[in-house]
DNA sequence: CATACCGCATACTGG
DNA sequence: ATGCGGTATG
């Protein structure tokens, strides 16, 4: 029984079918491209009898890789087929899996510790210390990004040095040598070294790389336009042997330049395989016809650029709707507002709608604007709970467990929570540790015995070592052992000790950090500590997205890569937010058009609607800015837009006139558009003055009688469920949410929030 | 050694 | 606006 290829468009065949040799597909957005990717392993297990084993698919992100292998898993059940054995992951995820396997061969043990980048930043910032390198004249931003870059491009720290001639440049070359010395002295990889290493692994160990690749007979890489040169070397190291390797990706999507990504990965394809297959996908079955053509005349103005046309056989589809908004608080209420009728209006679901923005900075109001309109939202991204201090703390605790060699959370937890070890005790461990060439553990259980400290730091130091010990003695049960670990620390104690709304919540993030554990348990085969630790390092919010609750998703652009939604807002389309500020200055201009590229990006995810804001003034960084509509705007053809907000009632003196028309989007049917001639402007004024909110489906709420509400109270919200008052501020309550265990501040009389008990 | 405060830098995208 | 590091003080 073959698999079923009759729903795949002849160029989506002739790739499922080029099994074979060297492939690239260059698939533009929306073409189908994740049918193609995973028909085509389909085809190769199911067809010919490849197994699933024998497979290695290359994501860009975990939300995709456990998405292409839930649909092939649901595509070959009716086969009698499976999917046991296949890698379906991420570069970073691959990379990871490789080196535990074989750590030793580059001088590390399989516990090795992922640094993150915070972790980084604080060897970073030690190294720097150390070599007594001044921050000021040196900025410790400036090493990094050199650093990084160099590892990208699989440059070692000697080759840098040899090749540094600038200050900046041979300060950072010291600092980058002396960090490798020191994470493999911490047996830690930072996430750039995740790849250098496997690679180094892969390339100097040829038993090693000759079994991935007799293993692996079929490869296929995603989004390969935002592959880097180490990612492209691992690349063609796995697949030398068979080059049965297939690419996939679209040059117009190119949007991680600043990570190092290298679009000649994916131009060059042709000259690295000569024999290559190439195939185009260039119909587009997502978006509406109008947003195919808006997106299409917008990146067609990228000087440097692969010409193409995508076309769709969708219909025509509503205008696209621009909103001139009078300020940022403005945007976000039309943006809620919009939600809600189109809730109401057209029965959509909250999660047929997302909102994009250039830079995390906006996220900020939008959810405020969605929180008082009552809008059930979730934000991907930005600043998460595994940020949260508290939590860094935890997994401190967790990491110097799982390898003792992991100075940076020794050093993290030490003193953490109080336990009088100091700055200056710290330090003079650290020289011990320096002048023996000794792991910072072995320099501290040295110092209980040094009388070059004080008996009471002595005496601190031999508590936290038998604390250590202590705590690595644990075993079993996976949530057990992680409890037992935060119970001994006395973190939570300490919190609690404070006697603060705000410690106490910290306390109770920490509680809520034991409900991730037990999902990861459930979750996995045999979790242990350092599974769920290289989880944690790899896991992003993205990952957690699911389709089980109704909300509307919040996200940067870039998150936004390889999702698609029915209606998408695209908030602060102003020049100097989006194309930012410092893609319109780069000197060679290519900033720019990598900018033009996330707007491609940006437009091509919807499917039906589409709503392009920009806000007259708006207030960021703490001042406030007045900037012009984006240049993108401006490139979409007028008789695809329809413009409104406060532009379009004729503001007087605000000059906006002017801009509007220079443009050529504003003025035409301004006030009529796909906004239905509903007019925000007038909603906004309203909003400030204090009397009401937003638009649309909020008009009801502030008719509710106002409860009163006391800390302690029980409530339910209409998105986020129960919740219990933390504090009450005259109309401004602090509210805990059980769910997320995220405290949100609502107000009384808007919040949809009703009294359970007191 | 801990804490409080002040001045200053930083402020885009992320695995 | 915010957070961090440095410094003064207890």
């Amino acid at each position: 029984m073959a698999i079923d290829l009759t729903s795949l468009n002849p160029a989506q065949l002739e790739a499922v079918l080029a099994t074979e040799g060297p492939l690239l597909v260059l698939a533009g957005a929306g073409s189908g491209k994740t049918r193609v990717l995973t028909y085509r392993i389909a085809h190769l297990i199911g067809d010919l009898g490849v197994s699933p084993h024998e497979i290695l698919a290359i994501t860009f992100t975990n939300k995709a890789a456990a998405e292409m292998r839930e649909r092939l898993s649901t595509l070959l059940r009716e086969y009698g087929l499976g999917v046991h054995g296949m890698w379906v992951l991420t570069f970073h995820a691959m990379c990871v899996r490789m080196l535990r396997a074989d750590a030793e061969l580059l001088g590390f043990t399989r516990n090795f510790t992922i640094y993150d980048s915070d972790d980084s930043k604080r060897m970073f910032k030690d190294v720097m210390r150390e070599l007594e390198i001044d921050e000021k004249t040196y900025p410790i931003n400036g090493v990094i990004h050199r650093v990084s870059a160099a590892k990208n491009e699989l440059m070692s720290a000697s080759e840098y040095v040899a090749k540094a001639s600038a200050p900046l440049d041979k300060k950072a070359g010291q600092v980058y040598a002396r960090y490798q010395q020191r994470l493999l002295s911490a047996n830690a990889m930072d996430f750039d070294d995740l790849l250098v290493n496997a690679y180094r692994l892969l390339s100097e160990n040829p038993a090693v790389l000759s079994a991935y690749q007799q293993r692996f007979r079929y490869l296929s890489v995603d989004e390969y336009q935002d592959t880097n040169h180490a990612q492209y070397r691992i690349t063609n190291l796995l697949a030398a042997a068979r080059n049965n390797l297939m690419v996939v990706g679209d040059d117009d999507q190119s949007i991680y330049s600043w990570r190092g990504a290298d679009l000649r990965n994916i131009l060059d394809f042709e000259a690295d395989y000569p024999q290559a297959t190439v195939v185009k996908l260039e119909q587009n079955y997502r978006s509406s016809a109008r947003i195919l053509a808006a997106a299409n005349a917008v990146v067609a103005n990228n000087p440097n650029r692969k010409p193409k046309t995508l076309f769709t056989a969708n219909a025509e589809g509503e205008k696209i709707s621009s909103y001139l908004a009078a300020d940022e608080r403005d945007e976000a209420r039309f943006i809620a507002g919009e939600v809600e009728k189109l809730v109401r209006d057209e029965d959509r679901r909250y999660t047929d709608f997302a909102v994009f923005y250039r830079t995390n900075a906006q996220s900020r109001v939008l959810e405020d604007a969605l929180l008082r309109a009552g809008v059930p939202y979730r934000i991907v991204g930005g600043t998460r709970f595994f940020d949260r201090a508290e939590i860094r703390d935890v997994m401190a605790y967790l990491k110097a467990v799982v390898n003792p060699a992991d100075e940076i959370s020794l050093k993290r937890i030490i003193n953490t929570p109080k336990r009088s070890i100091g700055g200056t005790t710290v330090e003079r461990v650290e020289e011990v540790a320096r002048e023996r060439d000794i792991a910072f553990e072995d320099a501290l259980r040295l110092a209980v015995d040094d009388d070059r400290h004080r008996s009471g730091a002595q005496t601190a130091i031999a508590g936290f070592i038998a604390l250590m010990d202590e705590l690595r003695s644990f075993e079993g049960d996976l949530r057990d052992v992680v409890e037992l670990i935060v119970a001994r620390s006395g973190l939570i104690e300490s919190l609690e000790a404070e006697r603060t709304e705000e410690a106490t919540g910290r306390a109770d993030n920490i509680r809520e950090f034991f409900g991730v554990v037990a999902e990861f348990a459930a979750a996995h085969e045999a979790p242990d500590l350092s599974a769920f630790m290289e989880w944690l390092a790899l896991r992003t919010d993205l990952d957690t997205l699911t389709e089980e609750d109704d909300y509307v998703t919040l996200m940067t652009v870039h998150t936004a890569k390889g999702l698609e939604y029915p209606v998408v807002f695209v908030a602060g389309l102003e020049e100097s937010i989006f194309p930012h500020q410092n893609s319109i200055f780069a000197s060679d201009g290519g900033g720019l058009e990598e900018e033009r590229r996330l707007a491609y990006v940006a437009i091509t995810r919807a499917r039906e609607r589409l709503y392009l804001s920009h806000a007259h003034a708006r207030s960021i960084y703490g001042s406030t800015q007045h900037n012009p509509p984006s240049r993108f705007i401006g490139e979409i053809p007028s008789e695809h837009v329809s413009a409104s907000g406060v532009g379009s009632l004729g503001v007087s003196g605000s000059g906006w006139e002017k801009r509007g028309d220079r443009h050529g989007t504003f003025g035409h049917g301004a006030g009529t558009g796909a906004g239905g001639g509903r007019v925000f402007g007038s909603g906004a004024s309203k909003a400030v003055s204090g009397t009401g909110f937003g638009s649309g489906g909020g008009a009801k709420k502030p008719q509710q009688p106002a409860e009163t509400f006391a800390v302690g109270d029980v409530v339910d919200h209409k998105a986020f469920g129960r919740g219990r008052v933390a504090s009450v501020k005259g109309d401004a309550l602090e509210i805990r949410f059980d769910r997320t265990g995220e405290t949100k501040k609502l107000l009384v009389g808007y919040a949809p929030i009703v009294k359970i008990k007191n």
